[in-house]
DNA sequence: AAGTTTTTTATCGCAGGCGATTATTTCATT
DNA sequence: AATGAAATAATCGCCTGCGATAAAAAACTT
């Protein structure tokens, strides 16, 4: 082996990438019995913390590109989780808000992350690694998404 | 807001999905040079490290699911980077090894990990803020693979 | 006011990523 | 040898995720 910083344990990108998919199957189970997805879930979370954004506003807190976030909030208003309208004083901008069935799942979701993090304490880390763990992401988030 | 935990920077995912997107978005510009994209590059590594892999093998590495991985490999075969051919002794496996076109990209690729790394140091994060990170994310990863 | 630029959302096409299922081969058991 | 179980890869369908582009509205410039 020649290229040692070639091995996919020598870089940063492949386990946050394998982390990423695999934290999101633990997930599944819990999104699965309120009928959403792992991005849907995100848009609720957004949304439950301020009802009423833009397109653009979700996109921006979830760090995605509004032509992934459209197709998105079409499916969640066809399960009638969520309203889109054109914004009166700018027609350029589409109001997203929660319906009541939007709104609702809230109080089952909050359960959600307590047992993600019951799970993930399950394992040789301790609550302090974890909070670190986190830290140290959202700096590099902070730093590469400018 | 009456439910704390469910903000996004309250959790661990939401922080591992975007830093791992915003990352990956980092390598874009050096895998367009190659002509591959960031999956298609975690299967040259896997290669480079070992040619003659299986299809199960290359999955088990990346954490990946043969469905996902039989479509890619076939791209990368199409693209002259790798060749498939069964197995004569056990005709359920199918062997993939590099092509002299995809063994030579190493020797070009072998700088990206050094620009990435050398770009994350730009920012407040030092050396031993990474690496701890990615051994954190590793535990995680050990963890919830099994 | 007219023309230009910017903002905002949507559309299109393509490559993952994965659950569910299938087809084939090999292994294990009787 | 015959049968059932396990392993391996592939297929199908759906939902992201994103680059490129378009369409419409608003803001800006002259």
């Amino acid at each position: 082996m020649e290229y040692e910083q070639l091995k996919l344990e020598n870089q940063l990108c492949f386990p946050v990438y394998a982390a990423s998919r695999l934290i999101t199957r633990e997930y599944q189970p819990f999104l699965d019995r309120l009928e959403i997805t792992y991005p849907q879930y995100l848009v609720l979370m957004v949304l439950w913390e301020t009802n009423g954004l833009t397109v653009n506003d979700i996109a921006r807190k979830l760090l995605l590109n509004t032509n992934t976030i459209t197709p998105l909030l079409k499916r969640m208003e066809q399960q009638a989780l969520i309203t889109r309208e054109r914004s009166k004083k700018d027609e350029r901008k589409v109001l997203v808000k929660l319906t009541s069935k939007g709104r609702d799942l809230q109080e089952q979701a909050a359960q959600i992350p307590e047992a993600l993090e019951k799970r993930l304490l399950d394992s040789q880390l301790e609550i302090d690694d974890l909070v670190k763990l986190k830290e140290r992401l959202n700096d590099v988030i902070e730093f590469l998404s400018k």
